[in-house]
RNA sequence: UCCCCUUUAGCUCAGUUGGUUAGAGCAACGGACUGUUAAUCCGUGUGUCCUAGGUUCAAGUCCUAGAAGGGGAGCCA
């Protein structure tokens, strides 16, 4: 007899007949002529209530039964006489798969800190929390697919392991196969990179947007979404050692038509969560809720969860230039009355996460895109404006989250390009085939990343970017 | 990496100016209960007080160093 999934068989009217669950107990509940099993598949944030009639099953082998123990159950889909749901199954027979004595498992039919589920990472997908997150982390991922399919763009999978050492994006990760003990050494004992498995030095990848530019100028519209590896030593809710990244690279973007795509991205990606996971995302909006209860008014979400999805979804982004945020927030009463830890005084400055913050949740009160960084706070490869201060970057800018999106249209000029290199010291003569797209049939392009992590944080109102992927790797954690 | 906070039962936490056998709620286990919804009621047990030193007649409590976790900052997506 076939399996029937959870969350098609709630769904059911076909009571009556005959079916087969099989899944994770949750709870079971007792009492003198009949029990109550509460079983989850993973199909659905919704249990299915296995009804256990002594006269039918016997009662030593529900003894066995104890909250994490999976089970096989066939029964009968019968409509409810409870009040918690339209229909359960009348268990005819009941087989333990796997028992999971209630001394030793971890996981209580109680709420758990999200500390103590990050220590068991492997057991946390059983929770309501984690498997809702996960299955709104799939959809995610497929709603991005989608939405670059429909743009026509061609997904390339740029290189893990890379040899450029010029990104400039960040610390990174050696790999390499010689023995950190006794390694080949030069005449004048260095490292012989010679030596290595590439026969040169290489580090997992930080950014695989070069690469995507190189197949933008071929493809026109290119997105990557592959992992990420930064070994900055960062110990902040927002950061991982290991992430995921979309960078999608389009050959005859300018800057704004760069913006539009990201904000129409956003929004797709948001509209397909609201449109296909109401259950998980109304269990995320509860406990949200839940965990706020004690904070004060002030540290509360201002919006319900969906209710700030939808707000995303009907109101254009503010659009403003650095130096139009400079004077927002020079001009701030917040500067005046000298309550940033950072004082903006010098146009020039790097914006602190506090002068973000109040842009995106005091001022404008909607996500913010700003553009035309002044060029010496940003990378080289950004078009450099007519007035020679400012880049063509732009940064969207979340609540609570800070920046999501970080972009800018390419310098497709030569000259200017390696004029910046040289001003920033990148080494040209590695990046050859980089500088070769401005010297053969170069185009005006654009092109942005997106931390995938930090929308699921947006999308699922979690605070830690560690709850929102699955095995987080940060610095001194790589257990699972 | 820097600043602040935390570490006591399976989980969440209390533990007074240092003083005898270290507590609560939940979970678990046993029993009761005609259908429960994180059931309810009664009962039972639970400890490397993070680690290593030190001060003291006496340390969960004070001091030093370290580790892990959290919040914030930097770096960034």
């Amino acid at each position: 007899m076939k399996r029937n999934r959870i969350k098609e068989l709630l769904k059911s009217d076909a009571t009556g007949s005959e079916v087969r669950v099989m899944g994770w107990v949750r709870t079971k509940r007792q009492s003198k002529n009949v029990a109550f099993i509460a079983l989850n598949d993973g199909s659905t944030i919704n249990n299915v209530q296995i009804v256990v009639d002594f006269a039918k099953i016997q009662e030593d082998l529900l003894q066995k039964i104890h909250t994490g123990a999976s089970l096989s159950v066939t029964g009968e889909l019968i409509e409810s006489q409870g009040s918690g749901q339209k229909v359960e199954v009348l268990a005819k027979e009941i087989i333990i798969l796997g028992e999971a004595d209630p001394d030793e498992y971890p996981l209580q039919p109680k709420r758990h800190s999200l500390e103590f589920l990050r220590e068991i990472a492997h057991l946390r997908f059983r929770t309501n929390t984690f498997s809702a997150i996960n299955r709104i982390r799939h959809q995610m991922i497929f709603a991005i697919h989608r939405f670059f399919t429909e743009k026509g763009f061609v997904n390339i999978h740029t290189p893990i392991i890379t040899a450029s050492d010029a990104e400039g994006a960040g610390e990174m990760f050696r790999v390499t196969t010689l023995d950190p003990k006794n390694p080949p050494l030069t005449e004048t004992g260095e490292v012989d990179w010679k030596a290595d498995f590439f026969g040169r030095k290489t580090n997992l990848t930080v950014s695989g947007q070069l690469e995507g530019e190189l197949a933008a100028m071929g493809l026109g519209e290119i997105y990557t979404f592959g992992p990420t590896f930064r070994a900055e030593n960062s110990n902040t809710s927002r950061h991982l050692a290991e992430f995921w990244m979309i960078e999608p690279e389009m050959a005859f973007y300018d800057i704004h038509d760069n913006m539009d795509l990201a904000e129409e991205m956003l929004k797709y990606v948001i509209r397909y969560i609201l449109e296909n996971a109401d259950d998980d995302l109304s269990f995320l909006s509860q406990r949200l809720i839940f965990e706020e209860k004690g904070l004060p008014q002030d540290k509360r979400s201002p919006f319900e969860l969906k209710e700030k999805l939808r707000f995303v979804l009907e109101n254009d982004f503010a659009r403003i230039t650095y130096t139009e945020a400079f004077d927002i927030l020079r001009n701030s009463k917040m500067n005046k009355k000298k309550r940033f830890q950072f004082p903006v005084q010098e146009w020039g400055f790097d914006m602190q996460s506090e002068h973000e913050r109040y842009l995106v949740e005091k001022h404008f009160k909607k996500p913010v895109i700003v553009t035309d960084y002044p060029k010496d706070i940003k990378s080289f490869y950004m078009k450099l404006n007519e007035d020679g201060k400012t880049v063509r970057a732009m940064d969207i800018l979340f609540p609570q989250i800070g920046e999501i999106v970080g972009g800018s249209q390419r310098e497709e000029n030569l000259e200017l390009l390696i004029r910046r290199m040289d001003e920033m010291g990148v080494p040209k003569e590695e990046m050859w085939w980089y500088l070769d797209t401005r010297k053969f049939g170069s185009v005006p392009h654009s092109g942005f990343g997106l931390g995938f992590e930090r929308l699921m944080l947006f999308v699922t109102g979690m605070k830690n970017i560690r709850d929102v992927i699955a095995f987080p790797r940060t610095p001194k954690n790589a257990e699972f």
